[in-house]
RNA sequence: GCCACCCUAGCUCAGUCGGUAGAGCAGCGCAUUCGUAAUGCGCCGGUCGUCGGUUCAAAUCCGACGGGUGGCUCCA
C-alpha cells in the first residue's frame, strides 16, 4: 500500500513534478516507513480495533450528524477520524476541550454494558443502504467494489468481502476482527489522549477531519506502563536536554525557524565529533573539499535541481544581473571538481568529502529541534568510481558507515535497501549490478535489512539506516544513493586503459546524515548522559572548602595537561550544592577534594551514575579517565 | 501550510468571577567553609508574544498577526 503509493510518487516525479522529488537525497527528511510491519491481529489489536468503534459511538451521540470516516488501530493504540459538520458560521466543528473526558467516561459505560460485536457480511448495494447517509463510508464501500481497495483506500489484489461489525447501536463497515464484546474493553486500560486535524486519506486537498487519538492496553498496569514510558521519553527530548545543558537554542522570532544556533558546549561536542570523523575519512581513503554555500541558477539548472527539487530551495540572490541559489545539497560542487581536470582510471576511486551546510525549505508544521531543520551541516561525500571497482568501493562505504555509526554507540538501527522505481534512469544492467553491490554488502556485513521493492530515487537504488528518537520515532541518518543521473547530466567522464572516455559511477552517501539530526538522536540516545570523549565538560573538581582550592587547582592542571576537560567549582557553595551542580549537568567524574584527599594526595571519585568510588590516586584517576575517553566508552 | 492546544521574569510555573503581577530556580550582594543531588538573608528582574477591539477597568473576554507543541506518516 505504502509501496503502491510511493510508486505513484515516483510516476510523477519521472514528469519531474518538484512536489514529488522530495525524495531526493533526502538525508534531512524524516522518512516516510518503508516497512511493511502489518500489525499483528492479536488481541491488542482486536482491542484498539474495538475500542475505536466504542468511541466512534459514543461520539455520534454526542455529535449525532457527525460523519465517520476511517479508526484503526495503531501501534500503541488507535484512532477514529470524523467531520462533525459545519458550525453556524460555516467554519468546520471541531471537538470541544472537554468533549475527550465525556467521550472517554461513555465509552466506560458502553463497555459496562458488554455488547456483542457482531459481524455480517453484505453487498455493495446493501452497505451502501446501510450507509447511505455516511459519505466517507460510501466512499469507501465504492472503493471495495471496485475491488481495488480495502475500508482503508488501500489497493488490494484481489476484491474483498464486504463486512460490518455492529455492537449496541453503531455498525461500522469493517473487517476486523474485534473483540467478542464491549467488556472485554478493560474500563481502566484505555485514554483519549489528542486531537488532532487530518486529512481524509491523507491528501491535503480534501477535508481535513477530525481524530482523536486514543491509547488501549490489557489492563490498568500496561496503560500506566505505557504511560510512564511517554513521561520518561519527555525527559529525554533532545529539545529539553539541549536547553538544560545548553548545548543550542533556536529562536523563530529573531532568527528564524529551523535555524540552529549552537551554543559553546553543543558547538565543542559537534567539534569533536566532526574533529573524529574527518581524521577518519582521510585515514580511510578520502580527500576533503569546501565549497561556496551559493551558486548560479546555470548550475542548478544543469543538475536537475531547479526542475526537480524547486519546492525545496529558497528564491533566488540577484548579484550583478546573475541569479544565484542557496544550496540544497553539495553534490554539483562536488562534480564540478572532479570534472575540473581530465580524471585517468588510474585516479579513480575519488573520494570527496565536505562537511557542507545546505538549506532546504520545509514547511513551518514540520520543523522540529535539531531533528527537522532549515539549514544544517551534512557529513557529505561523492564517490567517482570505476563500474569494476564499484561492489568494492559499496562494501567499503558500508563498512565505514559502520564504523562511524559504531564509534558513537550506535549499534541499533533499521537498514532498508530500496530497489528500482517502475520508471528511473540509467541502464537496466547499472541498476541490477548497483542493487546486487548494496545487497550483497549489506549480507557481508550481517546488517538484518529491509527490502523496499521500487523505493529507490528514480536516479538509483540506495541503503538508509534510520534511528530511533526517544519516543521510537526513525530517523534516517546514514544514506549510500547510486546515482545514474548526475553523471549523465554534467556528463562526467574518465580515460580508460583503452584511451577512450568512459561513464564513472557516482554514490551520494552521508554518514551521520546532518549534524543537527545525528545530534537530536546523539542526545535522545543518551539521555544527556554522553560518552565521555564528547562530552563538553568531563570532570567536575569539588574542592570541600576553600582551604582545598589550591589543590583543586592543582589537579586541574595536571588533567588539563593531560587532554581532560576540567572545571574547579571554586564558588562558596557547598558541597552538595556542587555535587549536585555536577550532577545536573551530566558530567561524568566529579572529584570531591576535601582536607583528607589533599593529604593524602588523593581524589575522590563520585560518577554521574551515583556511584562513588572512594579515594584513589590522581595518576589512577588519570589513566582510567584517558582509557574511557580513548575506547569512547560511556563512562 | 492545515487542525487542536499553548505563549506571564533568563528558566520552570502560579495567577479565582475582569479590579491593575506572584513563587521557586538562575543572576547580583552579604554572611557561611560545610564530606557526595539544593546553606541563609537581602537585592535585581515583567509593556503578561504583538497589534487592535469590548469595558469605568483586560494577563484574564473577542479578533487579527507572530511564535511554540502535538497531529496531519505508523495504514494490513
Amino acid at each position: 500500500m505504502l509501496r503502491a503509493e510511493r510508486q505513484v510518487g515516483w510516476n510523477r516525479v519521472l514528469t519531474l513534478s518538484p512536489q514529488q522529488a522530495k525524495g531526493f537525497f533526502e538525508s534531512n527528511r524524516r522518512h516516510i516507513m518503508a516497512k511493511s510491519n502489518e500489525l499483528p491481529k492479536d488481541d491488542l489489536y482486536k482491542l484498539r480495533h474495538s475500542a475505536a468503534h466504542v468511541m466512534a459511538e459514543a461520539v455520534l451521540e454526542l455529535y449525532p450528524e457527525a460523519k465517520v470516516a476511517i479508526g484503526p488501530p495503531i501501534q500503541e493504540g488507535f484512532y477514529y477520524d470524523f467531520d462533525l459538520g459545519r458550525n453556524a458560521d460555516g467554519t468546520a466543528r471541531t471537538f470541544a476541550p472537554d468533549d475527550l473526558e465525556w467521550i472517554e467516561g461513555r465509552m466506560r459505560q458502553i463497555i459496562g454494558g458488554r455488547f456483542p460485536f457482531q459481524y455480517r457480511e453484505v453487498s455493495a448495494d446493501e452497505a451502501k443502504a446501510l450507509f447511505a447517509d455516511q459519505p466517507y463510508k460510501i466512499e469507501l464501500i465504492e472503493g471495495l467494489e471496485r475491488g481495488s481497495f480495502d475500508e482503508y483506500g488501500n489497493p488490494l489484489e484481489e476484491a474483498p468481502v464486504i463486512s460490518t461489525y455492529k455492537h449496541d447501536t453503531f455498525e461500522d463497515l469493517c473487517r476486523g476482527p474485534h473483540v467478542e464484546n464491549t467488556g472485554k474493553i478493560p474500563p481502566d486500560g484505555f485514554k483519549l489522549l489528542s486531537v488532532a486535524g487530518a486529512y481524509w486519506r491523507g491528501d491535503e486537498n480534501r477535508p481535513m477531519l477530525q481524530r482523536i487519538y486514543g491509547t488501549a492496553w490489557k489492563n490498568k498496569k500496561d496503560l500506566k506502563a505505557y504511560l510512564d514510558r511517554l513521561e520518561e521519553a519527555k525527559k529525554r527530548d533532545h529539545r529539553k536536554v539541549g536547553k538544560e545543558l545548553d548545548l543550542y537554542s533556536s529562536d523563530s522570532d529573531d532568527v528564524g525557524g529551523g535555524l540552529i544556533l549552537w551554543h559553546p558546549n553543543g558547538a565543542l561536542m559537534r567539534h569533536l565529533a566532526e574533529e573524529f570523523c574527518k581524521d577518519e575519512h582521510l585515514a580511510h581513503g578520502y580527500v576533503l573539499a569546501y565549497t561556496p554555500h551559493i551558486g548560479r541558477a546555470k548550475l542548478w539548472e544543469t543538475s536537475g535541481h531547479l526542475g526537480f527539487y524547486a519546492d525545496n530551495m529558497y528564491s533566488p540572490i540577484e548579484i550583478e544581473g546573475q541569479e544565484f541559489y542557496l544550496k540544497p545539497m553539495n553534490c554539483p560542487f562536488h562534480v564540478n571538481i572532479f570534472k575540473s581536470r581530465l580524471r585517468s582510471y588510474r585516479d579513480l576511486p575519488v573520494r570527496m568529502a565536505e562537511w557542507g551546510t545546505v538549506y532546504r525549505f520545509e514547511r513551518s508544521g514540520v520543523l522540529h529541534g535539531l531533528a527537522r531543520v532549515r539549514g544544517f551541516t551534512q557529513d557529505d561525500a561523492h564517490l567517482f568510481c570505476r563500474p569494476d571497482q564499484m561492489p568494492a568501493e559499496i562494501d567499503r562505504v558500508l563498512n565505514f558507515c559502520l564504523h562511524i555509526l559504531r564509534s558513537f554507540g550506535f549499534t541499533e538501527f533499521n537498514a532498508y535497501l530500496s530497489t528500482k522505481p517502475e520508471k528511473s534512469v540509467g541502464p537496466a544492467d547499472q541498476w541490477q549490478a548497483a542493487e546486487h553491490a548494496l545487497e550483497e554488502a549489506l549480507k557481508r556485513a550481517e546488517i538484518p535489512y529491509e527490502i523496499d521493492p521500487g523505493g529507490g530515487a528514480f536516479y538509483g537504488p540506495k541503503i538508509d539506516l534510520k534511528m530511533l528518537d526517544a519516543l521510537d520515532r526513525e530517523w534516517q541518518l546514514s544514506t549510500i544513493q547510486f546515482d545514474f543521473n548526475l553523471p549523465e547530466r554534467f556528463d562526467l567522464h574518465y580515460i580508460g586503459e583503452d584511451g577512450q572516455q568512459h561513464r564513472p559511477y557516482m554514490i551520494h552517501r552521508a554518514l551521520l546524515g546532518s549534524m543537527e539530526r545525528f545530534f537530536a538522536v546523539l542526545i535522545e540516545h543518551y539521555g544527556g548522559n554522553f560518552p565521555v570523549w564528547l562530552q563538553p565538560q568531563q570532570v567536575a573538581v569539588i574542592p570541600i572548602t576553600d582551604r582545598n582550592n589550591d589543590y583543586a587547582y592543582q589537579v586541574q592542571g595536571k588533567l588539563e595537561a593531560a587532554g581532560l576537560r576540567v572545571e574547579v567549582y571554586d564558588n562558596s557553595d557547598r558541597m552538595q550544592a556542587k555535587v549536585r551542580d555536577a550532577q545536573l549537568m551530566k558530567i561524568p567524574y566529579m572529584l570531591v577534594l576535601g582536607d583528607r584527599e589533599e593529604e593524602a594526595g588523593m581524589v575522590n571519585l563520585r560518577l554521574r551514575t551515583g556511584e562513588r568510588r572512594g579515594n584513589m590516586t590522581l595518576d589512577d584517576f588519570l589513566a582510567m579517565a584517558l582509557d574511557v575517553v580513548a575506547s569512547k566508552a560511556l563512562i
